[in-house]
DNA sequence: TATGCACCCTGTAGCAACTACAGACTCAAG
DNA sequence: CTTGAGTCTGTAGTTGCTACAGGGTGCATA
């Protein structure tokens, strides 16, 4: 039998086992069976859904969007847009999160050239932070 | 007398109300003197510095880091350079972030952009979430 | 057989940085 | 005098984990 317990699938996927136990809790993943000692023993399946898990979540979807991406996945007749869309949807929120930072960048590193050192009390720096 | 109530401070910085009072409970203002009808009564200089705060946390510092600038700030005859040196700090932080979502904007929109429609059973994207 | 030791169990509490109530009070205008 | 907006305290919820405490399990080794 190719089952494992929580510390295999742990190692096979690269989650954490509290973080493991916490999606159960959330409903990310099926409650697995159980061995004779009440440890949990994990399918190959389960190894594949918590990679998938894994990897939407490294890609930055919030569980909720990978819920719902798993909701998708599992009607496999469904038309595939869905996903397009969801997919879409988070480019734009990455999209605008990078131009957030860019922008944030750009002031910070106008205050650090700004400051010619002294004190605390003529900082250009601190200035910046005052200013409007 | 020029002193607010909550809610002027609230509108005169732009931070909303409950955070303002997160923010005493946090130990990042301190606790304003109290009209007799037990409101809150800030000064000027409350509104200043609530300010700095506000705007140091637009910049992408945490509470911790608003904490520490607040700290050296309070002593105007001190070292300017470890506002600097925060500062600079920070400013790789947020490059490595704007690094880390520029890679994985790359790898989503390649997703996207390998959709050709269809059914989920034969989509691209879920693929893709799936391999490796 | 005993005894380590690594692994697993449940349940709860903590983290950042707020946000959202509930239920009561205050204050100014009409 | 009432109405409505503003404020008060206190507590609980949010997201996505992470970190215990205090136990049980399973296997190898002395």
């Amino acid at each position: 039998m190719t089952q494992v317990t929580i510390g295999g699938l742990s190692t096979a996927t690269g989650v954490k086992i509290e973080t493991i136990r916490y999606y159960e809790r959330a409903g990310l993943i099926s409650r697995p069976s159980r061995t004779s000692g009440n440890y949990r023993s994990y399918t190959p399946d389960d190894v594949a859904r918590l990679r998938f898990i894994k990897r939407t979540r490294d890609l930055g979807f919030s569980l909720e969007e990978v819920r719902a991406l798993l909701d998708i996945a599992a009607q496999e007749d469904r038309d595939c847009c869905e996903i397009d869309v969801l997919a879409t949807k988070h480019l734009a929120e990455v999209d605008r999160k990078i131009a957030d930072l860019t922008a944030l960048r750009q002031q910070l590193s106008a205050m650090i050239t700004s400051c010619r050192g002294g004190t605390v009390a003529d900082c250009q720096i601190l200035g910046a932070f005052q200013q409007d």
